[in-house]
DNA sequence: TTGTACGCGTTATCAG
DNA sequence: CTGATAACGCGTACAA
């Protein structure tokens, strides 16, 4: 037995067609009415029923979100920000683990209004119909199918060279995924190589290949990095794992951060923050990146312009602890 | 322009309510009309209405399944296998990433038929009305609120410690989490301890606390296990990821498995066979897990027997490459 | 075996 | 400003 306008009506004495008004905010209603109509619906634990709704205005307010078969940290911090953002309009997510294939059937069975995919993701780019789509990531080949958001990695990368410039470093190490296709890892060392020129070290410039983006990955590059003549003062981590791998490993040697090394990471997510040394890092941040892709795709929904777009989101430096002037 | 019922009801010259019927497979209508209708169907491409469906059925066929925050690979698996193992089914399955209460709350505005929860998630006991929950992983304390399924770990390791010892093995090292109040990793050391005495080998008792429970965590833990004194010949890892790291940390060393050191690894997913060295392990198989998941919560929507129960399943012993006799 | 008519809870369009 | 009333797409008694 669950209440409806109906109910709602009959006990504030109105019709339940202004209660569907008091209820929708609409102008259309004396404010006095308005609030009784509220006031009862509380009291009686009203709940609008989504299916009436939808059935009526074709709309669902509810937008699909096609979850990456790669779990990284960074990801799953994203998505969860995402629906973070999700709560501040009057939109729902929902998120499937398929294959986009189908994701996508799950997706137009509850007939979303909109979709949010990672550019990893390669969605089927026919059987849209019309469902908005706002895309994450680096597109391959530049062939922009889908409006996306991306991070402006070449500006965070830049951020991350010019704060340890600035601070006296020159052997500045890049440790990252380099032997790879992945055309984000790709655009992140060329950044670097760029930057390292932009400040006229490029005599300097020396790039560590982690062979993955994992824990272990950056773990294991810090003998390399080690191994090096001269030992590099400063260390760009390619990725929040990998910058975790090199403190540990950094740690167990005894060399003191930042002291003896300064490490910037790639990524700016809230977990920086509490890592075993407070990290300084580059990217932008996540909250700003989810609030971004959710602003996008409503207003995709809501205003429908098609375009293919690419937008690039500036980054910020976060300065913490693992960093510190050359001495 | 979405295709509903009526039309496909002019297409194949019948009314619509036969359409329906047909649709669901109903016994009141000719086999013949019945194909007709379908091919039709089909070939408009004709989506049922789930909105409509639902307004006038009361029910959505539609699961919920809150996702834990802590993101470990078993636990991804396991999502993945039970978001599979609903494709078998009328049953479609949302996911959300929020706390258990925002959860509940989107739960309760798609009205879903039923909810999946880890026991990590600690559900709001109340507020639930009358929606069937169906609970994964050890209760704290033995207070069911929820019908449980959770896999028979002391079971599991006594198969591990069986199998190593079948092989001749005497010191196996258990190297787990042991410093914690997470009932499920007392359980296991528990049930370590249990299965050793039952092989009559308790003075081989030996612990290694890995404090936690990822990748780098076995993988320190295993300087530890080699300094010991008789070295084992035998580990039980606690967690894939643990048993992940212990595998690095041997074949970095030279220690070649299972030669000199065999391994049998907690948890039973997909991913042990194509580890470094293809792992022995012992736990209920993924698949299983998630189809008895999902059938549990289907019968309990289906057949409404409300009573708070556990379920144990049966863990396998899966033999591969990391085990060996001892010789 | 098939078709008709009604209702599910809501929004939107008109009259009042 | 407020109240009838017609959709929305589907399931289902009930009638044919």
């Amino acid at each position: 037995m669950t209440v409806t306008i109906k109910d709602v009506a009959k006990v504030a004495n109105v019709s339940y067609s202004t209660v569907s008004k008091a209820l929708n905010n609409s102008p259309l209603v004396k404010e006095a009415t308005k609030k009784k109509v509220l006031k009862v619906a509380k009291e009686l634990g009203y709940e609008p029923n989504l299916a009436a709704k939808q059935l009526v205005s074709k709309r669902t307010e509810v937008i699909g979100l096609v979850w990456p078969t790669i779990e990284r940290i960074v990801l799953a911090t994203l998505v969860t920000n995402i629906s973070n953002a999700f709560k501040q309009t009057p939109y729902s997510m929902i998120l499937s683990v398929d294959t986009p294939e189908t994701a996508m059937e799950t997706f137009r069975k509850f007939s979303v209004d909109g979709i949010i995919a990672f550019a990893e993701s390669d969605l089927p780019l026919e059987s849209f119909a019309n469902i908005p789509v706002v895309n994450y990531g680096v597109y391959k080949q530049g062939d922009v199918s889908y409006p996306t958001i991306d991070a402006n990695h070449e500006k965070a990368i830049e951020l991350a060279v010019d704060h340890l410039h600035r601070q006296g470093h020159k052997h500045i190490v890049y440790a990252g995924l380099l032997d790879t296709t992945d055309p984000l890892q790709i655009e992140k060392v060329e950044s670097y190589r760029k930057a390292m020129k932009k400040f006229s070290i490029e005599n300097c410039i020396h790039e560590v290949d982690t062979k993955g983006l994992d824990w272990q990955d950056g773990y294991h590059a810090v003998d390399k990095i080690l191994q090096s003549d001269p030992i590099p003062t400063a260390i760009i981590g390619g990725s929040y794992d990998i910058s975790g791998g090199i403190v540990r490993a950094l740690q167990e040697r005894e060399i003191s951060i930042p002291e003896e090394m300064s490490i910037v990471s790639y990524d700016n997510i809230p977990q920086m923050e509490t890592m075993e040394v407070p990290m300084t890092c580059v990217g932008v941040p996540v909250n700003e990146l989810a609030k971004e892709i959710v602003s996008s795709i409503i207003d995709l929904i809501e205003e429908k312009e098609e375009d293919a777009w690419i937008k690039k989101l500036t980054p910020v430096l976060t300065v913490r602890e693992s960093t510190a002037f050359n001495k």
